[in-house]
DNA sequence: CTGAAAGCGCTTACAG
DNA sequence: CTGAAAGCGCTTACAG
């Protein structure tokens, strides 16, 4: 067998630069030699395999290690028959959200050998499940991770458990067994906003809520009612109306409430994106926040402390979530920190909010 | 040989769950011998080689679709010596910069059998290099795409060209050869920015400038720098003050600039981020913007548009520039749109420039 | 224009 | 505790 160390310069493929001359990669092969055994056995140390001889473990490792050998994603991956490839699918259109969860997925995947791979998607494509079900059945992933509204979809975990494939979804209601699921207890933040107000004394209020395709809208609504009602207040239904969790929406929805007789005194906005859409329209009519009018958003995007007034908001850990998605994954249920499934979002009070004129 | 269309149940190799039975994956050999050919010729066609019979490959053609078949990507990439992986290698802070590059990217390689994978990192890191070395070596990637400053990294470009692995770099400079190269032409963005404050009558300009370990912030000084000179304008040394392209440094710098005696009139942030800690500043000590001070910024983030005043700024079609680096690995060269491989960002004007009071 | 053989670098299933 | 054989699903190198 012509395994020499040496490869003639026209092994080179044409994809790569002519004369390019490739160090010959080590491979378990290699290791096996020098160790004086078989290949199976070193195979068994990469794995972490149960019987190995101390000794012989010891001594495959340091090869390893002297090496500096890994063994080759593809290959493990053919005989695995799964890849080493997490991926992140998504409809979440805001950057700030998207890109905190990819980081926290990859701090998660740090040191296992598993790469991120990210798909964003539009759930209103003809096309969409076609799509996502030739990407799982394809690309035989180590798992996937589904932040909302995604992670809403029964049929997208359906395809994945029918591809045996791992996942996880986060969301604000508990709808798939606890391991594969990250749990957002977002209602609680909302009505810690709906406290917040309350002490001020604000007592005309309204709500500026989000589709209602998104669980988590129900959810943040839900939660500002749980946490008026302790005060003796509650929401009436035209102090309610619906957003599209888009800075355009907020603003128009805002222009309708502030042109009511009874003008709020408050606004607590579905997101943020939204409540930067209510300081557009309090402006346009000539009203400050928060003297004329209080504002409360949802997320705590970086835009929440760079505007003015800093906007007082409901803080998600988006990085902590994508982290134990991420464990949850690479190392199983108990993985992640002790079974710790569920993330608390908490308020953030900052300028956008004070006790009403009147 | 044991290929039968059922597998037994046991079968199942104990990663998923008990009694899921995967439907058998139909592959190269199926459709060969269906089509009474050897596999060889089904890869033939899969990967549009050359010389196949007409009525040899519309048959094979005519089965893969009948069948949905599409080649194991692990197995490939295993033959190929190289995975259908494209990576984005990253050190940019900007969520929505990385999230327009990722679309962008992902644009490009739909249709292409490759996937994208994500590495953001941190080139101060004490391991950076060895970390991405590692990364480099071990996925064997089809491409990568640099965007700044990693780009500007020519160290990290080596290890791709080592690794014969086709990269695309983006930068404000030409800096690699043409066909592994974006140029974004940020000095004319940053030129025409010059030339409005100029006839706007601005005479008294200032510019906090990104640091120094950032080509474009080198590109954006000198093309402000060409634009005012047409007007026989020029900045004084003391008022280009450097900043590290956030917030909080865009704050200081305006303090110190609004503190002088002959305090600008105008003042050109090196981006948006810190054209927004100008406004801080400004409003901190009781100046309007535009009536007392004129602002303008740079990359057109998604805040420019949401903050009031509206910020002009010099807008940079990320989207754009991802698709074009996207497209260049994946066609090569003349993939890219007609060997386009520059992009000029422009200035939006909103409401944040007018002329000066005095 | 097409195919048989060998191989990519690992792991599984089975023995011992 | 360890290994020889077969195989994962493709492509390369070589023939014809």
């Amino acid at each position: 067998m012509a395994s020499s160390d040496e490869k003639p310069d026209d092994s080179d493929t044409g994809l790569g630069r002519p004369g390019a001359r490739r160090k010959p990669k080590i491979t378990i092969n290699d290791i096996a030699r020098m160790a004086g055994v078989s290949k199976k056995t070193v195979s068994r140390v990469i794995n972490d395999a149960a019987t190995v001889k101390a000794s012989t473990r010891d001594k495959i490792k340091a090869l390893i290690k002297e090496y500096d050998f890994s063994p080759d994603p593809q290959a493990r991956a053919l005989a695995f028959r799964r890849s080493f490839l997490v991926a992140m699918i998504y409809d979440n259109p805001s950057p700030q959200y998207i890109v905190n969860m990819q980081r926290g997925i990859l701090d998660a995947l740090a040191g296992s050998s598993c790469q991120l791979v990210i798909r964003p998607c539009d759930r209103n494509a003809p096309d969409f499940y076609d799509m996502i079900s030739e990407f799982i059945e394809q690309q035989r992933l180590f798992g996937a991770v589904l932040p909302p509204s995604v992670s809403e979809d029964d049929h997208i975990a359906e395809m994945l458990r029918e591809a045996d494939c791992p996942y996880v979804r986060i969301a604000s209601v508990e709808l798939d067994e606890p391991h594969r699921m990250i749990r957002t207890r977002e209602a609680h933040g909302a009505a810690e906003a709906a406290r917040h107000l309350a002490r001020l004394g604000h007592r005309r209020i309204a709500h500026i809520r989000g589709p209602e395709s998104f669980r988590s809208s129900h959810e943040r609504l839900r939660g500002f009612q749980d946490g008026l009602s302790e005060f003796g207040l509650h929401l009436k239904d035209d102090d309610i109306v619906f957003g599209g969790y888009t800075y355009e929406t907020g603003y128009e929805c805002a222009r309708l409430l502030l042109a009511k007789p009874e003008r709020p005194t408050a606004i607590f906005a579905g997101n943020d994106e939204m409540a930067l859409g209510v300081y557009k329209a309090a402006r346009e009519i000539g009203l400050t926040v928060p003297a004329d009018i209080s504002v409360v958003g949802f997320d705590d995007t970086p835009i929440a402390s760079r505007i003015a007034p800093y906007l007082t908001t409901v803080h998600s850990p988006i990085r902590d979530i994508g982290y134990l998605a991420g464990k949850l994954l690479v190392e199983g249920p108990k993985g992640a920190k002790g079974g710790l499934t569920s993330i608390t979002p908490e308020l953030v009070v900052r300028e956008s909010t004070a006790a009403p004129a009147f």
